[in-house]
DNA sequence: CGTCTATTTGAATGTACTCAAAAGCGGTGG
DNA sequence: CCACCGCTTTTGAGTACATTCAAATAGACG
């Protein structure tokens, strides 16, 4: 019984002894090393993962070859391509490890039991749900009403733990500049 | 009893005719006319609303005074600025009416008891919330990794209905560019 | 070490913005 | 029902933020 995810899940709902037991029975614990992947686009996601050591970033990928940052997912994080997972679509990001990272995976089959034998759950991922709806609308505003350099600043004083482990051109593909750019803009401010 | 509101409902959960009642009953018929407002930023969201008739907008309104459209919210679509709804902070997000428009209101308070009476609704508004978060990350992906042009098209091509009631200044809002610069890029397709 | 990738720096370029002014369009009141 | 007012759209010239491409330098990892 992972105590990251216990504690993540009893912010939110209370269960039983044994629903907890039947609830981290339906993971299975699994690794990726540094720059494998946990998902490619085209393929379908096929379950969520919950970050328990780590670091993994899920991006998508342009016609020009150029990669997004969507997401960085480190510890105590849920990561999945939502469209994929829930469509049962081919996924339009990769989800790729920046660092080992060790995870719980929960498969699609795994849930919708769960969500029978524990209706809370359904309350739990709502709540998680509605919180990713909270951070994509705000990036959202940032991306449409901030210069780049205020974009980045705002980056730092958000994950100023992500900061230091980030190497700076990912920083960059997440804020949505080029590394080029991200680095000149740096070398004026100091 | 609101038809576009139950199909909306079917179409995730099944409640008796007991249930309905008293999920209708939650809720109020309002009307706001074109330019009038919803919500205010920096007024607290106390409330959902469900479009019956007409259109809305939610939008934010960086230093400089320009506005950036985060949401149209026609027939059959919610609104919220969820950020103030569910952490109880100010809004940043005005909410408006392009069109004179009928709304379903549901308060916060009248939320909480519906969760507590008809857990169902849980599952129904985490499949809503989720589908917020596909919506909101397909947007992001669109407006880190492709030019002006192609997303006034993909716009175009995912909200057909919209684009013939909507004045190009919203459209351009929307996509994130100012009115001048779409007026240019039509004008040299046609 | 040596190789591979990340970062820095520079010059040229491009996409989109700003400001200004004219033209078009819609709603409202006389 | 037309005229006017205000707002939207168009057009143009100048500008700025950010990109592209290239090359040099620095760092990380095996």
């Amino acid at each position: 019984m992972n105590s990251i995810l216990l504690q993540n899940l009893q912010k939110h709902i209370v269960l039983t002894e044994k629903e907890l037991q039947y609830f981290f029975s339906s993971f299975e614990v699994k690794n990726i090393k540094k720059r494998e992947f946990l998902l490619r686009e085209g393929n379908i996601s096929r379950g969520l993962a919950f970050i328990t050591n780590g670091l993994l970033r899920s991006y998508s990928v342009d016609k020009n070859g150029f990669e997004h940052v969507i997401q960085f997912a480190p510890e105590d994080w849920w990561v999945v391509d939502m469209y994929s997972f829930v469509k049962d679509q081919p996924a339009r990001l990769f989800i790729d490890a920046l660092e080992n990272t060790e995870y719980l995976w929960l498969s699609k089959m795994n849930l919708q039991n769960l969500y029978l034998e524990l209706p809370q759950l359904e309350h739990y991922f709502r709540v998680l749900a509605e919180n990713s709806v909270i951070t994509y609308q705000n990036r959202l505003i940032n991306n449409l009403s901030l210069p780049a350099l205020e974009r980045y600043h705002n980056f730092c004083s958000q994950y100023p733990s992500l900061i230091q482990s980030l190497p700076q051109k990912q920083v960059a593909s997440y804020i949505g500049v080029t590394p080029e750019f991200l680095s000149k803009m740096l070398s004026t401010i100091k």
